[in-house]
DNA sequence: GCAATTAGTCAACAGTGTTGTTTTAATAAT
DNA sequence: ATTATTAAAACAACACTGTTGACTAATTGC
């Protein structure tokens, strides 16, 4: 509904985003924003009675009264987000700057069914959440593995867990926890980190996690890309070797069996050059110029995986694709999770 | 810039959007909307002064006043479009609706350069403009092969043609035309024609134009994507056989290469059977619940390319996939050049 | 005929960013 | 030192958005 508070919303959340990568003034925020000095001044005013910003010494540009120095107060809100890995639990407290600012990790049982789940998240939760004043802190965020759906928080099915079939994972966490949760896939939340980090920086992106599964996060026109049922980002079954080995979703020659096959073999070399080459084609089918690796077998390996996919990049003259491994390291996904829900209060309303 | 002109020209461009798909009323455009009936009173009413809308009629529904139809003036708003191919270049005039009014075609000499092309072009404008009003026709769209920048009408090259290296389509033809002209992929052309005439029916689809190449466009989130630099949509050298036959780009194994060898073998069912698992793969990693074909290939063949297409198709028991021809068959890719040209008056601002 | 119901408009309004002007605090010139 | 110049930021008035609330118009059902 696109209405004034939706562009007072909008603008807010514009001008707060150009703020997250330091230090800046009002009359930066009004060039880059594209709003005048005047619009600047009253939203940024108002964060300041907000106790959003803070105004932080001056910065001298020549002539004429120096530009004030702006800072966010990134405490002034916090998230936590946690991942759901197959034997691990995440969780990790991020600020408004999208820091993660504490960390804990606790096993997950074999095969855990949901209110196992539910339980050992609240354990954690509630250990992380007591030193953190409760109006600062917005909710909780889950990176999940898919299918499922982001809007209503029900996960469809989890591939390798029995008792997950149509589980209403958000109702089901935010009356264990009593605060407001979101559920997403894990490589939307970790394209929500790299997006919320990087700002206007990062437009159109790709994140590639590599880990039991592979799977990407698409940052496209600067918004995750999430498709018609929140399922974009299934990329290992891709088929990329017509009558190659049998991949585990029943067909022939995907992505992933290709790479797990080399990666089994302890053919790194054979591995990595696999994702270069899915990762190419991807990169110039969506045409966009920044791929960021992540999942453990990327940090395991990080310049053998950069390399591999740094050396298929199509080669463009005019604007050169930027590929790199995720600053977030393990925290990613959960942080993501946690930066969703920030995204929530302080992002662009839709 | 998000100000007040920019939240009048969206609400407008919704409102009008909705009115395409046939007659509704006040009311059903307040519901489909979002915005209040007396916000979508205040927009018809100017519209109807602008003479873009008309009332025409009265629908009963049950007790109380009827609702008073309204209808799109769909003449009120004209554009051309232009696509060029190898040997030939096809221009239309489309409506406000989306429907084609008139269609020329032309021959284009083998190997044509830029001048030749303009004054090809300025041949058929010319001919088709003339009995359209001036003030009614916004300008011309050309739908061309990549790569080129879609926001500054430079053509970077054009595979297959020589002299069109750097080549500022937009400008060379807007002086001689004297119209306002937009640029852009023919793929992305043909993603705009099926958007702008499906509406908020189709928000995330994929256009797979088969001719002597394989380019698709991308319809994510009711937008149509271009990537970083236009380029998005380069489908046919996305690999699909590890050492699969040599293509034209270089490498080996495209879907392209594969596609066409099996297609020049008179192999239709290996040819289809190829696209098919392609596209699959495609809406597998994308989520998109509509595939539209589209092309001189597929056109040629349509039952045995939807079925194939089709028949691969991931079974999702809660949305379907949507998978069918074009209904604007050869003419997609110049229809959705002209209404490019008319988005950009009564589309969407950005 | 009359009440009920729904469509549509009129009027007043809150709140957005913009335009135009003034105040504030530096540097540069006298 | 003093003054002019420059640029940042705030202040004031404004145009215009969609919303809220009240009212009129046109139909159905009894």
């Amino acid at each position: 509904m696109p209405n004034l508070r939706f562009l007072r919303g909008y603008n807010d959340a514009v001008v707060l985003g150009l703020t997250r990568s330091g230090a800046v003034t009002r009359v930066e925020l009004a060039e880059r924003s594209g709003l005048t000095p005047q619009a600047v001044s009253k939203i940024v005013n108002r964060m300041i009675a907000d106790g959003l910003l803070v105004e932080s010494g001056t910065r001298n540009v020549g002539v004429g009264k120096p530009r004030t120095l702006l800072r966010l107060v990134a405490d002034r809100g916090l998230a936590l987000g946690a991942q759901v890995e197959r034997d691990e639990l995440r969780v990790v407290l991020a600020d408004l700057a999208g820091d993660v600012v504490d960390r804990a990790v606790a096993p997950l049982p074999r095969g855990f069914d949901p209110p196992t789940f539910v339980e050992a998240l609240a354990e954690l939760v509630d250990r992380m959440r007591a030193p953190v004043p409760a109006d600062r802190l917005l909710g909780v965020g889950i990176g999940f593995v898919g299918p499922l759906d982001h809007r209503t928080g029900v996960v469809h099915d989890a591939t390798g867990l029995i008792g997950w079939h149509d589980v209403p994972l958000r109702a089901l966490a935010e009356r264990r926890l009593g605060l407001p949760v979101v559920v997403d896939k894990d490589t939307n939340t970790a394209v929500v980190a790299e997006s919320w980090r990087r700002g206007e920086q990062l437009r159109d992106a790709v994140l590639v996690l590599v880990g039991t599964g592979l799977g990407v996060g698409l940052l496209l026109d600067g918004q995750v890309y999430r498709g018609a049922r929140t399922n974009a980002g299934e990329f290992g079954h891709t088929t990329i070797q017509l009558d190659g080995p049998p991949c585990v979703c029943g067909r022939t020659g995907c992505v992933e069996a290709v790479h797990n096959l080399a990666a089994a073999r302890g053919d790194l070399a054979g591995a990595t050059a696999v994702v270069g080459l899915a990762v190419a084609d991807l990169v110039q089918l969506l045409d966009v110029d920044h791929v960021v690796l992540a999942g453990r077998a990327v940090l395991s390996e990080p310049e053998a995986y950069t390399a591999a996919v740094r050396a298929r990049m199509p080669v463009d003259d005019w604007l050169p694709v930027d590929v790199g491994i995720t600053p977030l390291g393990d925290d990613v996904v959960a942080a993501g999770a946690a930066m969703l829900v920030l995204s929530e209060f302080y992002g662009r309303p839709r």
